[in-house]
DNA sequence: CATAGGATCGCCT
DNA sequence: GGCGATCCTATGT
């Protein structure tokens, strides 16, 4: 089932990042639908964590879209050319975000493959957020899109999929944060969450 | 208007 | 492990 905006618009924003751990995340451009399982989540706790774009309650026309409610895709630019994509949760106002860190994937992957240039699968392929994204055809354009409705067979989209994989505490580990050393001592936080259940390329 | 720097990646050694 | 790519974003004059 597709996760609905009572999964989003939760307090709890490092609890949806650990719930986050083997859903499914689907796209569909241009009549393609390409699908992969989530493997590493990061969250951002909105304006009272330096690591946040929100941090002290900055808004800007790119961080508009965190203050939105729950449910929607936060996508933006990073290092010129990477497009890095998040969730965005919590309820209007409340800039909470979970950056998806790393992906397997599932259907189509002859199509990611093409998004990724490379001819085959291999073990890291998804591993990234710059890569995550790409894989999907996410591009900081479509930050904004809605994750709450399945779009037409032939309309664009992104949304996230509950199949029903289970993944156990034990198996997902809370680490610090990639990337955040500007942020002080909430670079410490143990706010991202990854899983070695999905890091090899098979059946799952 | 000018500028510094970034929630990264891939290739090189 | 080091470095260059590459350009938007935020901030300051």
């Amino acid at each position: 089932m597709i996760l609905p905006y009572s999964f989003y618009s939760r307090i709890d924003v490092v609890l949806i990042a650990r719930e986050l751990i083997g859903k499914v995340l689907v796209s569909r451009f241009n009549g393609i639908t390409t699908s992969a399982v989530i493997y590493e989540t990061e969250a951002y706790n909105g304006v009272i964590d330096k690591a946040s774009h929100a941090f002290g309650g900055r808004r800007t026309a790119r961080t508009e879209i965190m203050y939105r409610d729950g449910g929607a895709a936060y996508v933006y630019l990073c290092y010129g050319m990477h497009s890095l994509f998040n969730v965005v949760t919590n309820i209007d106002g409340i800039p909470h975000a979970v950056l998806i860190r790393a992906i397997k994937p599932l259907e189509n992957s002859v199509d990611m493959l093409k998004r990724a240039g490379k001819p085959r699968l291999v073990k890291g392929i998804g591993d990234g957020p710059g890569k995550a994204a790409k894989l999907l055809g996410i591009h900081f354009s479509h930050s904004g899109m809605s994750l709450l409705k399945k779009p037409g067979p032939r309309q664009d989209g992104i949304w996230i999929e509950d199949r029903g994989i289970i993944v156990a505490d034990a198996a997902i580990a809370a680490l610090p944060r990639i990337g955040v050393e500007y942020a002080g001592e909430d670079a410490a936080l143990p706010y991202r969450f990854r899983t070695e259940l999905y890091e090899e390329i098979s059946d799952i």
